[in-house]
DNA sequence: AATTTTTTTGCAATAGCGTTGCAACTTTAT
DNA sequence: ATAAAGTTGCAACGCTATTGCAAAAAAATT
């Protein structure tokens, strides 16, 4: 079995042709994606709304997480290794190429703890590093 | 001389009332605002296009900085302290209520360096925090 | 202080991003 | 095979952000 159906049978979500072809954008890109870009890649082959809903599913049952950007676009990332078995993680460092473009998870860097001043309760941290990505450093 | 018109100098920006009104609104907020609280502040006094190059201008001339979210609205940041001499930092973590939803920053707390894998070289690193702020805990 | 030059502003128009309601369709469960 | 549940596409809508241009304001010049 196609390792996309697993991943959609692990996370409660039917199995459809249009879920189907996003994850297996995901799976092929090793990189975040954008809503713009998945729409690009399925070339008219699934309606613009079907992918706003589908990345939200994907968000909410945690097969996917969000990236902040400061460009007023989400990114999505997948997590290839530590999230196949249902549980996600998106506790590591996101690298974004200033070159290229590209936005990775580098889920071998954990973000790190930092001690916040009396009163603020942290819940989730995330983190974010902008710079030239080992495929154009050459 | 009032704080905002020294500031608008030592920028190297002209000195306008839309300018002064909403570098008076971050003055006052000791939060990061987005485009739309600051509409809504301004009551319709100045134009929303005037508002965004307002915004604009502050980013280039590095008086304010731009805070990645992942709700696609972008959120403006004015450093008070380490920012007066002209100098712009935003290495600094920003804290996100989950509560009242207000982003503060936390100009104490410097974004800590972390180690990389081999090949990607860091220009620049942003962390966000998201709980539950000083105000809300009571 | 008056004039010129430069910069900024507001308006109108436009483009893009994202959401919602609803009917048709596909998937899953029975 | 059928019923129930969930998903998709279309159309419409609202919000966010940008651009061009003429009027207005600020800064520089005389």
């Amino acid at each position: 079995m196609s390792t996309s159906i697993t991943l959609l049978k692990q996370n409660g979500l039917s199995k459809t042709s249009g879920r189907l072809a996003i994850l297996d954008l995901f799976l092929d890109a090793g990189q975040a994606l954008s809503h713009a870009s998945i729409e690009e890649q399925l070339e008219g082959n699934f309606d613009r709304v079907t992918i706003y809903r589908t990345l939200q599913s994907f968000v909410e049952k945690g097969l996917v997480h969000q990236i902040p950007t400061t460009d007023n676009t989400i990114l999505y990332g997948l997590c290839k290794e530590q999230c196949q078995d249902g549980h996600h993680h998106d506790n590591h460092v996101h690298f974004i190429c200033i070159q290229c473009d590209k936005t990775n998870c580098l889920e071998e860097v954990t973000v790190p703890v930092v001690k916040l001043p009396r009163g603020f309760k942290p819940v989730h941290a995330a983190m974010l590093v902008k710079g030239v990505c080992r495929d154009c450093r050459g």
